[in-house]
DNA sequence: TGATGTGAAGCGGTTCACAGCC
DNA sequence: GGCTGTGAACCGCTTCACATCA
């Protein structure tokens, strides 16, 4: 147990792994060998055992981890047994799917508000969450404790978008929109930019195909993609 | 120029550059410097030039890079001057929210299908595109020339669709669901991967707010989220 | 002079390999 | 014997720094 940095590709992978675990432990198993996680699900073995080891060690030598012990250690580190509560700005048809999905809810993520600039879509209710003015932002995050934000507009808004959020206090934001935004320092940022996605499988495609199946190489793809 | 193997890393950020230099173009500016660019959005100079050094000379010395003549290349290179036909499978909130993504269109990929196992969904329109049958997935591959096909089913049922889509013979997929997927040789697969996104964001949430704006180091944010 | 293209250095993350413990 | 936890080796990407050229 280290307490250096931790990494945001290790934090990726834990969520990872307690995914994995949620499998194991529907089939049955107490325990677990980090070799037999790497096996199953394409991992490295020595990675889960980093991972795992900067947080504590969990392991037993000779037997590997307990499965629910496990489980509930993830659980904490990830905070996903505290509540988080979330203002999704966009309502438009990113906004509207992402209200309502399932993952926000299994990650203890509570939608709470949905906000648009577009008169015709304020009042709306998506599910069971209203679609609130913009303007009044930063009063419905500190009435309705919002300490994530999801930006969903097109991309000439965003940067907009996430100064007002942070100007409201917000240190958490999931960005869909295609730009780099800037941040303030303290606040977390992560974007998931679906062109950029695209373009780089485009790239792929106009590759020339290099006949496939020829001259690959034997190793195991552990790589997560 | 070299021809070593590309990586991920760089052809997301030709995606990257080729947006920047939209607004660079829309200014009106006809040449740009690595170094004005990198300024300007947040990027490293050196690896700009070396990005683009992969695929050609393209810069001229004491000048910078003509911005059209770059805008063509990189339009050429990532494929975007291509239409790469689409299938979406699964026809949910996802799945349609998908099918109408301006994002698409922009990349030049034309979503000209989507599937679905549900008979109540299966005939319906979504815009333009209709929700056939996934039993007929691969006939409909072969009919309408689809090469990339994007998978927007729920967890357990990813892993089928990737196979049913791999047997059509398709050699692009992108995945939204959150699993880790086993592709066959010579398939490029792309994952975006919400639960992990949100539950890394969580982790941040999770861990003790450290004060931040103090102990802030000044140099630069550069790396891409 | 000013900016590119690029070898070399630097850095962070992954994998190896093994000592240590059950 | 089996498996963890971890220093060391390795690897690939990023950044530096500069020779090169318009």
């Amino acid at each position: 147990m280290k307490s250096e940095k931790i990494s945001e590709l290790t934090t990726n992978r834990l969520s990872v792994y307690l995914r994995c675990l949620n499998e194991i432990a529907v089939a049955g198993a107490k325990t677990v060998s980090s070799k037999a996680l790497a096996d199953r699900f394409h991992l490295n073995s020595a990675q889960i055992r980093k991972d795992l080891a900067y947080f504590g060690e969990f392991g037993v030598r000779g037997v590997g981890y307990y499965v629910e012990a496990l489980r509930n250690h993830l659980t904490k580190i990830l905070g996903l047994d505290r509540e988080n509560r979330v203002g999704i700005i966009g309502a438009g048809r990113l906004g509207t799917a992402l209200a309502d999905y399932y993952g926000f809810r299994k990650a203890n993520f509570t939608v709470a508000a949905l906000f648009d600039a577009d008169p015709k879509k304020i009042g709306k209710k998506v599910g069971e969450t209203e679609v609130k003015d913009i303007k009044n932002f930063a009063a419905v995050v500190k009435q309705d404790n919002i300490e994530v934000a999801v930006i969903a507009v097109p991309a000439e808004f965003a940067q907009a978008a996430l100064e007002r959020v942070e100007k409201a206090g917000i240190k958490a934001v999931m960005n869909f929109a295609p730009v780099a935004l800037k941040t303030s320092n303290g606040v977390k940022l992560k974007s998931i930019d679906l062109t950029t996605s695209l373009e780089s499988l485009s790239y792929f495609l106009a590759q020339p195909p290099k006949q496939s199946s020829r001259n690959v190489k034997p190793k195991v793809k552990d790589r997560r993609e």
